[in-house]
DNA sequence: CCGGCGGTTTGACAGAGGTCAATGCATGGT
DNA sequence: ACCATGCATTGACCTCTGTCAAACCGCCGG
């Protein structure tokens, strides 16, 4: 099916060698939307001196499939793919995480899936074992990880019945509304995809040409506008909604 | 695609009129393997309190997708499945649940998906506020959870693997060494599959003959052996794998 | 032991979507 | 401003799997 297109990307992993300037929480972007958020101050402060800020490029991978789970991150800023493949390089993406979102597997020896960069990116990057001990210590801050963790499941199973039920059509129109719910409209009402079309197929589990084709179908019904590459306009919500449910 | 055949089987629901005598912790079948196992006698009694045993019969839903979530349960005995739907009946089973598993949504108002019981089953059910309670008072019964959520989730993803790339043949012998897996067999090698064709189906993403040809034709090629209605010996297990990973 | 019910298997067929291939066209570098 | 490159679109074709339908057969009750 598709090739792991872009593993040529990837260069040597900035996470040894480029660790920002120490930066506190103070100025932090998703300091009110990250788990960290409820932590007293000096609960706080102590965990960020356990965390280093860190930059990736698109396309570089931060942890692969398989690997043992050594590190965990808060998602400063910037798009991150999570996604498993086949033996024979088929891959699905089993999750997309924006600015504020988690990622890693704490409390558990290995990554189950790889976590790229589709967009550049900032993380706050913690140690697991140091994170899991200050997790132990820290009950809100667990159970913030716990209710995100839960959210995280309804999500995906929700997707499941995407990828094992819904049509073609179905899929896209579900993925756009999805899209659009999260990301944040241009005065036009223009959203920009931070994903390539294969990157989408490969969330849908379909082909590059089956969602070009149906994109182009909505377009030509006059339910979606696409402007560019990336850009996509919902003309017709409502109808994309009852498409999303195949009515 | 499918209809919602198995609605009608479904009795009023014992949960309110079917309670049994309260019974100790102490004869609990999965004492040491659900999330309370390692909660101290006092606070196993007091979250004890909090529960009640039921009953269900095969075919029996406990919770509908959408549903408040009421209430949430450690399974003690039996084989329940989690499912979702589309608008027009289409389902996708997300989850099977097994003897020390744990249900229903805890930490949040809405029950995700579906939870119906495939074999009769009995549950040690809490009112989910209580449970809550409960549960934010106690950093390792919540720990336990977390564990169990991050594993259900790591395995949820694998699935989206499954049901977005793999072909019938792939996502058939996946299913079979999934359940040898979790399933003991007997003597002569065999295990009793928990679930009809159609259930298999809604687990795979696929419909009931697809299953039934995929089966047929591993049995033609000697790789398992079909003994009645559910049950499958796996008779080469290797080959079996090296088709799960589409080889 | 038999008969009927409900799940299962098998067959024939069709269509959605995958594959292969060519063309089109944004986007970024010079 | 232009071109080159790589993604996206479109087309033709074919296959896998879904659909419809009939035959089959475990399993249970009488």
């Amino acid at each position: 099916m598709n090739m792991q297109f872009d593993v040529a990307q990837n260069g040597a992993l900035p996470l040894m060698t480029r660790p920002c300037a120490p930066q506190s929480c103070d100025q932090c972007g998703v300091r009110d939307r990250a788990i960290c958020t409820d932590l007293s101050d000096p609960d706080r402060d102590a965990l960020s001196r356990i965390g280093r800020r860190v930059t990736l490029h698109a396309g570089q991978t931060v942890m692969w499939e398989g690997d043992d789970s050594m590190v965990v991150a808060n998602v400063i800023d910037g798009t991150l793919k999570l996604a498993t493949s086949t033996g024979d390089g088929r891959e699905q993406i089993v999750g997309v995480v924006y600015a504020s979102d988690f990622i890693g597997r704490p409390f558990g020896a290995r990554t189950p899936h790889s976590v790229t960069a589709l967009t550049d990116a900032r993380l706050c990057l913690f140690p697991r074992g140091s994170f899991d001990a200050f997790a132990r210590d820290h009950g809100d801050l667990q159970h913030r990880l716990l209710q995100r963790t839960l959210d995280d499941l309804d999500r995906t199973r929700a997707w499941m019945l995407l990828l094992g039920r819904k049509t073609a059509r179905e899929k896209v129109a579900t993925f756009l509304l999805d899209m659009a719910r999260r990301l944040q409209a241009d005065q036009a009402g223009t959203i920009e995809l931070p994903l390539s079309r294969q990157q989408i197929a490969d969330i849908l589990g379909t082909t590059i040409e089956t969602v070009s084709r149906q994109m182009s179908e909505l377009k030509r019904q006059g339910i979606i506008a696409l402007v560019g590459r990336r850009g996509v306009r919902l003309v017709d919500g409502a109808a994309l909604e009852a498409l999303a449910e195949g009515v």
